[in-house]
Order: structure tokens, then C-alpha cells, then sequence
DNA sequence: GCAAACAAGTTGACAAGGAAATCATACCTA
DNA sequence: TAGGTATGATTTCCTTGTCAACTTGTTTGC
């Protein structure tokens, strides 16, 4: 088989970052799973520690991610008690979303999962290693402007 | 607010090459998407450029999908008219899967987009910084004896 | 002051992958 | 050699996200 102009995959180095990416998420995803928690619930309540009483379209503009896609996760974070959703402020059309207890109480468990999941993945490289390597990529989004967090 | 206790998500290398891995596949998506093809559908266009007359299962196994989802993606590429699927072999149970010519012909097509985007985000570092991150990388998924080509 | 444009949020249709059930075929052992 | 088990592939169901249409509410321009 002539594959002689077409470049390995693994030549690309978009190729080992989302292979060790997709692997890092992967595990992390189903450590949250013991807690009942996806990672983008996660994320969003991560997001809503940091920013109470925000509006759904804030946080799908921070998060990268379309509003429709916001509502349906608020909607299983109240299913589940996390969060609640109230109307808002004098503009109407406004909802503002935040922890319950239930979900202020939850965030530290997961933020520890997410500590051990990284640590697992990346604790054997030494400080200099892991800062060129955040460098490099605080580099490539300021580069590109890139703005949202990453979820999937 | 009180996060004391809470890490915030940058504070994590995962985070960093989530949020970079996620950019480049989108970027390359959106350049697929002109040739009417999906990143799995280029991976996997990929594979069968490398291993022709492949068994589903054997592309799953390489690709770390499971067989189910090879399954739809073959639906879609013999729809597209890029691969055919054929009962092969003495034992009635195998299929093999291949390129046709048009799918072998687009493949060159695709791998250009691909070096095409990988130079747009990582062009720009030098060999030995690529290389360190490349190596680093590759630590990990030894370390981890990770397996499958990531495809999201 | 009213119609048109705009904005926030929700909803429904669709896409894509994972898990598990199912189907067809092959193997293995009593 | 028949029945049980193992294996390849497909199908079905579920989840979750995007996109586009729609609803409701607000602002703006004439």
C-alpha cells in the first residue's frame, strides 16, 4: 500500500495532545461518574462557585458553549439539586442561575477529583516540564484569541 | 465568594491541553467540513488508507472505538461512496472494509488539511519545543499503556 | 407611541458515540 | 454430531451536544 505522500497521524503533534487529552478527560470522566456528576455539569458548577447568581448566557459565554446547551444542563443540575434557576433583576427576561448547598457542598469533592486526576496523569514531571508545557499552551490560545473552555 | 479550598481549572495541565486539543480539532473539523467529511471519518479513511480489506472490529480495536460506532461510520462512508464493506474470507462472519478509489484519491486531500492545520498551531514553536512536548506526551500514554487513537 | 429589530431563554429535530441486546456464524466438547 | 459457548457485526436505546425555530420581553427609530 503507496502511502507514500500521506503523512502519519502520529506525525502531528494536534495528534498526541488529543490523544493524552481525550485519555485525561476520559478518566476524569468516570471518576465524576462516582459521583453522579458528568464533566460538564461539572464545569458548570465550577463556574457558578466563581460566579454566583449568573445568567445562563454568561455562563455558555464563558464556557464556550451554546445557551440551549446551558439550559439543559441547568435543568439536570436542579433535577439533582445542585443548582437552582430564578427569575431575576428587573429586565424579565433574565434568569440567574447558583449553587444550592447541595452543590456549594459538592464542588470541593469534585475539585479533589480533579486535582488527583491530574496529578495522576502529569505528577511524574517535574515543575519546569509542566510550566514549558502550560507555557506553550497559554501561547498557542493567545496566539489564536481562543476564548471558551474546553468541555467535551 | 469563598473558593479557598477549590483550585481553579487552569491550575490544572489538563485544562491546558483540553482547551488547546479542543481548539485544534475544531479548527481541523471546520476544514474537513469543506470536503464534506468528519474527524472520525477522516481517522478511520486513515486507517483503511494503512490497512486495506481491514475486519471492523480490527479498525475499532486500532482506532479505540467500538465496533458499534465503526459500524455507523462505515454505513456513512460507503453512503459517501469512499468505502465498501464486503462479506471476505472463508469464516461468513468477517467483513473487510476499504477505500474506494474516490476515497483513496480524497485521502492525499485530507492529509493536507490535516499538516495544514497542525502547522497553523504548533508551527510556530521550535523543533526542540515541539519535540519536548511530543516526548512528553509520549511518556504518558507509556506510563498509562494508553492504547487508542484519540478521535473526538 | 408603535412597529421593527434585537436579546434571553427554551424547545425540538438531528447527529454521533457508548452500552447492551441481538443476529449470524464458527468452534468445542461430551 | 448436537448442544453450548464464543466471536464478529449490526441494531437499538440512551445521552448529550449543536442548530434553528420559537416565545417572551426590551429597546430603538421614525
Amino acid at each position: 500500500m503507496d502511502t507514500g505522500t500521506v503523512n502519519p497521524l502520529d506525525a502531528h503533534l494536534g495528534y498526541w495532545l488529543r490523544f493524552v487529552s481525550n485519555h485525561v478527560s476520559h478518566a476524569f470522566r468516570r471518576k465524576l461518574a462516582g459521583l453522579g456528576v458528568t464533566v460538564a455539569e461539572w464545569v458548570v458548577l465550577r463556574d457558578l462557585l466563581a460566579h454566583a447568581d449568573a445568567a445562563p448566557s454568561a455562563v455558555a459565554e464563558r464556557l464556550g458553549m451554546t445557551r440551549g446547551a446551558i439550559s439543559k444542563l441547568a435543568d439536570r443540575l436542579i433535577a439533582k439539586g445542585l443548582a437552582t434557576r430564578e427569575a431575576g433583576g428587573p429586565d424579565r427576561r433574565y434568569q440567574t442561575l447558583a449553587l444550592t448547598p447541595a452543590g456549594r457542598a459538592l464542588v470541593p469533592e469534585l475539585a479533589a477529583l480533579a486535582d488527583r486526576n491530574d496529578a495522576e496523569f502529569f505528577g511524574h514531571l517535574s515543575v519546569a516540564e509542566r510550566a514549558a508545557i502550560e507555557q506553550a499552551m497559554r501561547e498557542i490560545v493567545r496566539r489564536h484569541g481562543l476564548k471558551s473552555v474546553p468541555v467535551e
